[in-house]
Formats: C-alpha cells, sequence, structure tokens
DNA sequence: CAGGATCCTTTACGATACTG
DNA sequence: CAGTATCGTAAAGGATCCTG
C-alpha cells in the first residue's frame, strides 16, 4: 500500500485538489481562458479589439468576463478619454503567472488534437 | 507595433486558443480535476473509493463523469467479477499526459491562495 | 464606444428512488 | 455494488434593444 503524506493532519492530495478548485473557479466560464490567452497575447486591447479578436462571443459575455477577470485582479482596466469613451485591458503582472498553465493546455490540445479518433 | 507570427495563413494564437479551448471542453464539469487528480495519485479505485474520495460528489455525477473520461480515453474501467460485481478505475498513460496541466493548477492554486484580499 | 437591462433557452448540477 | 431514471433547481450563456 501506498503511504500517503500529511501535512498538519491533512492529506497533501487534499490540499492539492483545493487549491485546484480554487483556481478552476477563478478561470470559470467559456471565455477566460481565451481572453486572459488574447490579452497576454496582445499587451493593450480595447473593447471592441477582443469582440472582434475573440471569435463568438458577444458583448454582454465579453462585458462579463472582463468584469470577473478585473475583480481578480488578473487583468486591468483603463478608461481613456477620447471623444466616445474607449476603454483599454491589459493583463496584470499578476495575471501573467496564469501563462505556465495557459501554456500547457495549448500544448497538450495541440498533442491531443493529433491523436483525434471517432469518439464524439 | 507588433509583428504577429502566422503558420499557413493562420495566426499562431488562433491555433493555440483552439487548442485551449478543446482541451477545455474535454475537462469541463465541476469534477473532472479533482477525479483525475485522484485517479493520478490513487493509482486503482473502485467506484465507492472515488465516491468517498471526492468530498461533495454524488453517484450520478461521479458516474457522468467518468463517463465522459472514459470516452476520451482519459481513464480505464474495468469491471471485476466479483459476488457483487465491483468495478475499478484507473487514469491511463494517455491521462497521465495531463499532469503538467493539473500541476500547474495546483501549484497557481496554493500560491493564488496566498495573496487572498477581500475579493469574494 | 462600452456596456447595462431584459428576456429566454440551454446546460449543469443535485436529491431521491430504483434495479440487475 | 454500480450505476440509471426521474425530477426539479439554478446557473450559464446568448439575442436584442437601449443609453450616457
Amino acid at each position: 500500500m501506498k503511504k500517503k503524506a500529511v501535512i498538519n493532519n491533512t492529506p497533501v492530495c487534499q490540499v492539492r485538489m483545493q487549491a485546484i478548485s480554487d483556481t478552476m473557479s477563478i478561470l470559470s466560464g467559456k471565455w477566460k481562458f481565451h481572453i486572459l490567452g488574447t490579452l497576454i497575447e496582445g499587451e493593450k486591447l480595447g473593447f471592441m479589439d477582443l469582440l472582434r479578436e475573440i471569435d463568438g462571443i458577444g458583448s454582454k459575455m465579453l462585458s462579463k468576463e472582463l468584469q470577473d477577470l478585473e475583480s481578480n485582479h488578473l487583468v486591468s482596466r483603463t478608461v481613456m478619454d477620447t471623444k466616445p469613451i474607449t476603454v483599454n485591458y491589459a493583463i496584470t503582472k499578476y495575471g501573467v503567472t496564469l501563462s505556465p498553465i495557459i501554456n500547457e493546455l495549448a500544448k497538450w490540445g495541440i498533442a491531443y488534437r493529433k491523436s483525434l479518433h471517432g469518439s464524439k
């Protein structure tokens, strides 16, 4: 039988699972990764840029997802005082720390797509 | 202005974003990562083991999520012919390739939880 | 332009009870 | 034991219209 690692009377795996749940709750939703990936790639983008860049998203969802991300300090929002106002979104330094996750997801997805068979 | 990488007339970032979407569609749902993480940790587990191990999940969800994972060849299902039948679930070699993603998620979650402030 | 308000459809999720 | 069936709720997502 495998010996289980324990810290402070709590199995390590439970700590890990909890951490994963926490992470995913912040990144839940259909568009979070797409938005984050786009912002990491694009540096600074306006609302319309994102709307164009992210295929299929509507303005309501984009707005809502951006608010979620901003409230978690993963993206920043800057209102420019132009004639009709303009808003720039950018990834924060904190948001950039998600890069490893995003890179792994992309890497795996690319590998996976190659080995797709008939499954749904 | 940043020069954009292009392969076969398709921006690299679009390929990445698509790959991420594909990956996440396979891993969507409240319990996928938890199940995968538990199976990676536990090697071989029965249905009841998983039900006990994964706090809060019900048998319906567990069953459904396992079927999803099995249809994507990430876990294997083995029926044992015991008196009342028993089923063992295990991570496949293919499923293990998700480890880097899971590790990054856990790592980030642990770092994130340390820096939580008042935000929801 | 950047969203908010409304309304509506579709999944996701969960509790309970049942079966080979 | 390992699920499936049924039912009900809640959340997610989307289309459209409206406004400072």
